[in-house]
DNA sequence: ATGCAGAATACTGTATGCAATCATCATTCG
DNA sequence: CGAATGATGATTGCATACAGTATTCTGCAT
């Protein structure tokens, strides 16, 4: 893909994407896919080699991935790809529950039929990947519902603090995305059609439960691992 | 005060503070005390030479307030002050109610002895402020004992993302602290006492209607003034 | 063999310079 | 007289160079 100026889907102008952005896009990408593996150094001259910039663009994006939570930075040692621990992973699977259950509240009162529309059109999505057993698409696929959801939910500051926390979730939830995909998508139809009728409690109510059950069966496949290695 | 490496209260080595830390909270400083308004285009050169450094730190700097919502980056035009809407200040505080809930039911659950003695010492420094009538002060020792609770939750994920929302809180609140004050503290020193006692479910009943008090209040205050000059 | 001291190396932190881009203002044409 | 257009100055984005610090390796003494 060229980095020429592009037209958004919305009509708005591109401004020129800075290199940064283009370098922590890269570097997340090379730390969910597992080409950077947890505990990592990060050396910035490598990294400004192997993409081609200098150093600086490097720099700026470590910054930005320190505070989404992809890397760990210490003073004058570097850049480390942040090793997860189970129980972050599990304080973020409950913080995560929290944010989009208040988002699912909004999107309630807030959606319309329109919105709604689009809604349906990304479950379809969803339910494809589910069936085409296709784990990255799954995971993708439910990102970006409730991605959608949480824009719906009209509030500016959970759509700056959720993808901080959902983004890491997308990554620790891929190994379970498979097994636990049927039935996470016929919650999902369910929170769809109460945003729809507007049910505000019903919705904050459906999308609790959802995460919680999420939350439950990630601890769960923790435990069983945990249990064959300790 | 030199910068040679020094030893913290906690035995732990200082490494050496990197610039952009400095500068960052130089410049949140100066966002908060209203130095620098809202709007105010922020051009590098100009920070450089006031702070005596170049723009390399500066540029670090503004990145990660960026992030933490005081300063919008817009590429290649430069950064400009947040403009908060009265909007967003209830989302945000609707945001951190949703959080600090959840943290004081954490707190309830792991804060030992010695931890519950340091909430009474913040209590304390709060009551004192609050007698003074020294605003600046109020909000300071409020995001102490806030902060102090979040921390005593053990959720490191909570701990990353509260400041984020609790300092522009913090901005915001500036005006009310006063008013507001008294009721505030007498809530807190219930919250202590639940804290105290190990009570998960009150700790976090009496956190819910003290966020969602000061959330109130903050809406009625904005209301009265914007009725006044719309 | 083991632990320690010191030098060498590699990397980060900071400063500076140059090119690209944007906003502003004067100018010209309808 | 107003609007479109081109030139100019200011500012950001990126690259490179240098200085300070941490880590590693080697050699030596115990």
């Amino acid at each position: 893909m060229p980095d020429t100026p592009t037209v958004t889907a919305h009509g708005q102008i591109s401004r020129p994407t800075p290199l940064r952005q283009a370098v922590y896009e890269a570097l997340t990408e090379l730390i969910i896919n597992g080409s950077l593996k947890p505990g990592r150094h990060l050396v910035e001259a490598e990294l400004a080699e192997s993409l081609g910039v200098s150093r600086q663009p490097i720099r700026e994006a470590l910054q930005r991935l320190q505070t989404a939570g992809w890397v760990d930075l210490r003073p004058s040692q570097g850049a480390f790809v942040h090793s997860p621990t189970t129980q972050e992973c599990a304080q973020l699977l409950s913080v995560r529950a929290l944010l989009e259950t208040h988002s699912a509240r909004g999107a309630a009162r807030h959606a319309t039929a329109r919105d709604v529309a689009r809604l349906w059109e990304l479950q379809q999505t969803g339910l494809a990947a589910l069936a085409a057993g296709d784990a990255r698409a799954i995971v993708e696929a439910n990102a970006a519902l409730h991605g959608h959801i949480t824009l719906l939910s009209r509030n500016a500051v959970l759509d700056e603090l959720i993808p901080q926390v959902d983004r890491r979730v997308r990554w620790y939830y891929m190994p379970i995305a498979k097994p636990r995909g049927k039935d996470a998508w016929n919650e999902h139809a369910r929170i769809i059609e109460a945003i729809g009728e507007g049910a505000a409690d019903r919705a904050e109510e459906l999308m609790r439960r959802h995460t919680r059950n999420t939350t439950d069966f990630y601890c769960e496949q923790i435990a069983a691992v945990a249990g064959r290695d300790d």
